[in-house]
DNA sequence: AAAAAAAGTAGATAAATGTCTACGTAAATG
DNA sequence: CATTTACGTAGACATTTATCTACTTTTTTT
């Protein structure tokens, strides 16, 4: 529980009573997931989003080839979830699962619109959240359409030390848009440097 | 003045009277901006947010090869800065131009959490707003990552025929993420289809 | 500890996309 | 209206990245 209330402080700079801190965690749910089972499927909607407390969880579609892309890696203290599912109570296209045995905190969208009303802080919180996932957004997007493969995967390692660490090169790979081969080949020539 | 007033109540649940709208608009100034000049340049500070009224405007970086690459497109209804900036005041590394002779209705950040505070709907506004570009964003980079050139332009075709239309082919490609020579090929080759 | 599965590397080849030059056309400018 | 500038297309060629197969190593499972 602590990892959350020490992130709602360093996220927002209006206080949070201890008190305050319990009524917001009565609605949220607590709960393990072991290494490979889904936290999401595809066409499913996503009720919940998820607080890391600890662990490792990888967001993925399968594209018509059974091909896998990694849209998202998150590790503790990150959320997860698909945004448009768990707003709209949508079906999602994407796969959500668990890479680590991890530790969340659940809650659902009406809960947030909820405590929002009721702490600033939360509210406050989830803006911030908005507004770094769109600034990171748009690094992702300016770095997919413009930089090569060596660029990209520099610039990943550089960004998220922690995520190079516990994810697999294919994941990365993935991730950064290119093929495991292609990470391989480029790594080889970064050592040669 | 309208156009801004119309997108408040499309986008916000909770109503906004005239008087209300008055007071929001004394925040915001009006500027007329004309073709190909600059909204921001790199090394600027963004200190405005502007709404489009009218015209049609391009925000891209420049590589250390002098290449431009458009990063967003942006017309009537639509908002255009460097959210980054706006929010830190820091340099931006973008510019922003008028690609037509366009309106704007421009509003600093420190005004926005101001408005915020006194008008729920203005932080419903700017929430949903957040959300959306986040869900748009997320679709982007998939894109990015894992479609070809053919599937990329045919996607933006589809979700943004107006920009089609008003911006030219090699805007278009920059900001999909491969050469105008690449797209002029993949329009013919879908023409044959 | 043995067996199985997953991950990383490598080389050969193919496919996609970029680069460059040139040219015709359309649009903006004086 | 004439001139210049920007735009789109085309072909030849270069480069990057993907694909496929094979093999080794590491990790996971039994």
């Amino acid at each position: 529980m602590e990892p959350l209330l020490n992130y709602i402080r360093k996220y927002s700079s209006i206080p949070v009573s201890e008190n305050d801190f319990e009524i917001i965690m009565s609605h949220f749910t607590y709960k393990k997931i072991r290494k490979k089972q889904y936290f999401l499927q595809e066409g499913g909607v996503c009720k919940h989003f998820g607080f890391i407390v600890k662990g490792a969880m990888r967001q993925y579609y399968i594209d018509e080839k059974g091909a896998e892309h990694y849209v998202q890696l998150a590790i503790e203290n990150w959320w997860v979830g698909d945004r448009e599912s768990w707003v709209m109570l949508s079906p999602s296209r994407y796969n959500i699962d668990a890479w680590e045995d991890s530790e969340l905190l659940l809650v659902s969208n009406t809960d947030v619109v909820k405590l929002s009303q009721l702490f600033p802080a939360i509210g406050e919180l989830m803006r911030k959240m908005d507004e770094r996932n769109n600034i990171a957004a748009q690094k992702r997007i300016t770095s997919a359409i413009s930089y090569t493969a060596e660029r990209r995967y520099a610039d990943f390692a550089c960004d998220y030390p922690d995520l190079l660490q516990r994810f697999p090169q294919h994941v990365i790979a993935s991730y950064i848009g290119i093929t495991k081969d292609t990470l391989s080949r480029v790594r080889k020539q970064m050592l040669l440097k």
